[in-house]
DNA sequence: ACGGCTCAAACC
DNA sequence: TGGTTTGAG
């Protein structure tokens, strides 16, 4: 069978970029005495000596592997330093290697179009760059060729007995007679290594790469010189390595449906696949899952890469594995107060450094009931819009766990004639997702209220009613607790201060300013916690901290941004009857556009030029007494960008009563 | 009833 | 849509 030839026009150059071993990478930089040592990262030290997620190659030498214990690692290989990952409100934190992720990601993110696949890895769209070179400075015309270069993988390359291994591979990449493909990836091979040099001289991190056509061929590459090296896949010898790869290690079939496809057809090599035609793959596996394998099978990947350079969402969670369960609402919101802080501090920084705002927060769990049949029934995941804040966002998810804990219990949950069932958690997570950029044109109205906050009015008792939106499938048939917050304001002279603004119509949803040394959590020695009463869902923790995070503080103190209204403007809550007014007029519009909006990110305002972000909201969505407020100016600013959408699809529904976050923010007007 | 903690995407 | 499942590092 034919392997598919891509037309020239279409082809791509694509790198996979992959982080050697990258937590213990990250603990050798921090600790350069364990450097050329054989080093593992563990978490959790106390059972058994804590789990591994990073082993460096001198300790794999010796046998040690990821997923097994410190106590088995030490047994193989009694040198082995083992490094414990930060630990931070009691749970693993993991925020040392993403910002060590993205260090990596702003130096590879220059030279194309950039696409974070997790934590350590990221794809390259490097066509253009290499299109360029190769017009520019073909490597043929090169008299000097890297030495990085020349220790490139090449498949497939023949190689003359008595060259040596980099003349081989000089030839190789100044050939004249090579087509257009090989030498579009010769620039890429070029390309790729000298961006390598480039993270090790500015972050001491190694990587490995894999260079080719497709982002398929790309990640199976990086991954087959180890580490601190780069593989090419020529298109000639994309038949030859695909028709003896075990199917299990390609990208999505390391799983359930690889061991269908040994199983169920027989298929054991990726190119055993070629026998199949796309009906039948079609016919076992669904109309896109086998066209999808019909492809790969013949090296076909039309897969983009994706300009993102930031995660899509965040979360955090911890597993309470065995005797450890759960068993009481108040340990579980113990965790999801832990939980709820560190989501808030990363969306905080992701609003501070990132401009972005989440509008969904989901919990996830997963439990057990000891006592039932129907105990390995699953837990529900529960969403509700994201108010931010940190108390707020510990409130909404002890009131989505208590939602879902009713659905999971059913409706004799709790009830006196219940024998004795009883629940244990094994998981909790909270996370926040759709996520989406603040508009560009706020400059001026950030500085108008960088302006206007001069002397922030200070609320002397503050006593908010606050409702949590909970998703129709959590309101009905077991209504969701609605709870009752009294909001703390507190006074701290030589710290944070906590101010409020008026919101002039509802004088009794009030704005909360928070100066910035607020926001970030602290140690805990500093922090005060207000005693919490579980059994009347009432939430009052909240944390001080006089920590600063950037040195924007000092010019800004007492003079909230933008940043600080969007991250701290108390969600007005809307009754259930004001929500179903307004969804008719509104709430299509928004709802649909959000999603849409919902595609723009930092990189595609990088790479191609900033599009406006449309929120889709009208302006009379905007209580009319704060926009009133504004300069005619401001009021002209905010209508542009706030103006409604007329692009979107209105074909679809009415609103589900959900709220997205911007009406938090700007909450709708009560006539 | 341990591999822990994240993430993305397809699916319904 | 939200919620589930799968798969990845």
């Amino acid at each position: 069978m034919p392997v598919a030839r891509p037309e020239t026009s279409d082809v791509r150059v694509i790198a996979h970029v992959d982080m050697d071993c990258f937590y213990v990478q990250v603990e050798q930089r921090k600790q350069p005495e364990l450097r050329g040592l054989p080093t593992a990262v563990v978490q959790y030290n106390e059972w058994q000596g804590g789990g591994l997620i990073a082993v460096s190659y001198e300790a794999r030498k010796c046998g040690v592997k990821r997923s097994m214990r410190g106590d088995e690692a030490k047994a193989a290989c009694p040198e082995i330093q083992l490094v414990q990952v930060p630990v931070a409100r009691g749970k693993a934190d993991l925020n040392l290697y993403r910002s060590a992720g993205s260090e990596v990601v702003s130096i590879l993110a220059q030279s194309g179009k950039c696409e974070r696949a997790s934590i350590d890895e990221v794809y390259l769209d490097l066509t253009d760059a290499a299109e360029s070179m190769l017009a520019d400075a073909p490597p043929e015309s090169l008299e000097l060729i890297d030495e990085e270069v020349l220790k490139s993988h090449i498949l497939g390359m023949s190689r003359k007995d008595g060259d040596d291994f980099k003349e081989s591979v000089r030839d190789w990449i100044c050939r004249k007679d090579a087509d257009r493909r090989d030498k579009l990836l010769s620039c890429g091979i070029i390309i790729v290594a000298e961006l390598r040099k480039q993270v090790l001289k500015e972050t001491e991190f190694t990587c490995s790469a894999g260079i080719a056509h497709n982002k398929m061929l790309a990640k199976l590459a990086s991954g087959m010189n180890k580490p601190a090296q780069q593989t090419v896949v020529p298109y000639s010898a994309v038949q030859e390595l695909l028709s003896s790869l075990p199917v299990k290690k390609m990208k999505q079939l390391g799983g359930k449906l690889g061991t269908s496809l040994q199983t169920d057809l027989g298929v054991d090599t990726v190119g055993d696949l070629l026998q199949f035609s796309e009906t039948k793959l079609q016919e076992h596996y669904g109309i896109n899952t086998g066209t999808w394998l019909w492809n790969i099978a013949r090296g076909i990947s039309g897969e983009e890469v994706q300009g993102r350079l930031l995660p899509k969402s965040h979360g955090s969670g911890k597993t309470f594995p065995g005797p450890r369960a759960l068993k009481s609402l108040s340990t579980v919101q113990h965790w999801l107060n832990q939980l709820s802080e560190e989501l808030s501090e990363r969306l905080s920084s992701d609003l501070e450094l990132n401009k972005r705002i989440a509008s969904t927060l989901t919990l996830h769990a997963s439990a057990f009931k000891s006592r039932d049949s129907d105990s390995h029934k699953k837990f529900p995941s529960k969403s509700c819009p994201l108010r931010y804040g940190v108390t707020k966002i510990q409130e909404d998810a002890f009131n989505l766990f208590q939602a879902a804990l009713r659905e999971y219990m059913g409706p004799f949950g709790s009830k006196p004639g219940n024998k004795q069932e009883t629940w244990r958690i094994t998981g909790l997570s909270v996370s926040a997702s759709k996520i989406v950029d603040i508009p560009s044109g706020t400059s001026s109205i950030m500085r108008y209220f960088q302006s206007q906050s001069t002397a922030p009015s200070r609320s002397a008792d503050g006593c908010v009613q606050d409702h949590v939106e909970m998703t129709p499938s959590a309101t009905e048939g077991c209504s969701v607790q609605r709870s009752t917050e009294a909001q703390a304001i507190i006074h701290e002279e030589d710290t944070g201060v906590t101010y409020t603004l008026p919101n002039f119509e509802n004088p009794d949803k009030d704005i909360d300013l928070v100066s910035k040394e607020d926001v970030v959590s602290c140690p805990s020695s500093e922090v005060t916690v207000i005693p919490t009463q579980l059994e009347s869902n009432r939430s009052t923790q909240t944390k001080r901290t006089g920590r600063k995070i950037n040195n924007q503080n000092e010019k800004n103190r007492g003079m909230p941004s933008i940043v600080d209204i969007f991250k701290n403007y108390n969600a007005t809550p809307l009754s259930k009857q004001e929500t179903q007014e307004d969804s008719t007029v509104s709430s299509t519009s928004r709802r649909a556009n959000f999603s849409s909006s919902s595609h723009s990110n930092k990189v595609n305002q990088e790479v191609e030029e900033r599009r406006e972000t449309d929120w889709g909201y009208k302006i009379d969505e905007i209580d009319q007494s704060v926009f009133d407020e504004l300069p005619a100016e401001i009021q002209r600013e905010l209508r542009s960008f706030l103006h409604p959408n007329k692009r979107l699809n209105t074909s679809k529904s009415k609103g589900d009563g959900s709220t997205s976050s911007i009406a938090h923010y700007f909450p709708p007007l009560n006539r």
